[in-house]
DNA sequence: GCGCGAATAT
DNA sequence: AATATTCGCG
């Protein structure tokens, strides 16, 4: 009983906590009323939703979620993320998105909700940050000449250490925030490798330029390729023939080593992802894409992407 | 100084 | 593991 009563008490407090980062955050998000008229709307059926469930049964499920250190602004997402589930659907104005983003997060597991949950709000948020407020950068840009577009970010409140109003800025030695590679970036990532002929010729600049992701720094993309690069060659020797012994098979396909699986599946391109097998994480289906190496790598998993065949 | 890749650091 | 930063080189 009075167990009972101090997790209602509890939970309501954290629900009361709760509350109040919404209305902080509708209250940034009021400045871009014009920007984010839905966002705001979610945000405040949130707040009335919460105050609602205080006052009638006190109970109420407040899950902190947020994961990947995400960048800057906290925003509204986290709050997307919960009606997602609730109420959401009909409204669909992510539209100004650009490009496929089905695949990936195209997958339900309907098992994992949560872990669906993730990927779903991990690429929102890259979006979103992507075209975040910021009055001054247009979306015009968003149209698509053939099948290059240009993906803008917010990048004030990353990049500028004074410039910026109040708060977060990086003291001398402050590090810079992380950069989240979302299966978008990487796709575009990838599709840059192609036909700038394969990581290894490919140059961090080079990609960059042919990303045309506003906000990407060439060290971003060099840390990642070089990531990449890592992942790409044989893992071998360490650990040699050992519990990875059921690893895919890959296949050279015009001089890119390609995972089996997907060669055979047929996807010639982009877009239609493992089919029935519906990749959701683990085991075999992470992939790192197509790449130019002699060796048959295999490697860990996220980032799924349909790997192309190149032309050389 | 720039851009790169490798080595480190976080 | 994934990113960021630093270092040495051309």
């Amino acid at each position: 009983m009075i167990k009972k009563l101090s997790i209602m008490d509890y939970n309501r407090e954290r629900c009361g906590q709760y509350i109040e980062t919404l209305e902080e955050e509708r209250r940034k998000i009021l400045v871009f009323q014009r920007e984010l008229p839905l966002c705001l709307d979610l945000v405040t059926q949130a707040i009335e939703r919460c105050k609602r469930e205080i006052t009638e049964t006190g109970t109420y499920n407040v899950y902190g979620q947020s994961e990947c250190s995400e960048q800057t602004t906290g925003q509204c997402t986290p709050v997307l993320e919960q009606f997602f589930n609730i109420k959401d659907s009909s409204t669909s104005n992510e539209e100004e998105v650009e490009e496929e983003l089905e695949d990936e997060q195209g997958n339900h597991d309907p098992e994992n909700d949560s872990e669906d949950k993730n990927m779903k709000s991990d690429w929102l948020k890259s979006v979103q940050l992507w075209n975040q407020p910021d009055p001054l950068l247009p979306k015009e840009e968003q149209s698509q000449q053939m099948m290059e577009t240009v993906v803008k970010r917010d990048e004030s409140m990353r990049e500028d250490p004074m410039a910026n109003s109040g708060e977060r800025r990086r003291r001398e030695t402050e590090r810079k925030q992380r950069r989240c590679w979302s299966s978008q970036l990487h796709r575009r990532f990838l599709n840059a490798l192609q036909h700038l002929g394969g990581p290894h010729v490919a140059t961090p600049k080079q990609i960059r330029e042919f990303m045309k992701v506003d906000g990407l720094t060439n060290d971003e993309v060099k840390s990642h390729l070089q990531k990449y690069r890592l992942h790409t060659r044989r893992p071998s020797q360490t650990v040699p023939n050992n519990g990875n012994s059921q690893k895919q098979h890959f296949v050279v396909v015009g001089g890119l080593w390609v995972p089996q699986s997907d060669y055979s599946t047929g996807k010639t391109t982009r877009g239609a992802t493992t089919s029935g097998t519906t990749t959701t994480t683990t085991t075999t289906a992470g992939i790192y894409g197509a790449m130019a190496a002699p060796p048959a790598p295999q490697w860990p998993s996220h980032f799924n992407f349909t790997p192309s065949i190149i032309v050389e």
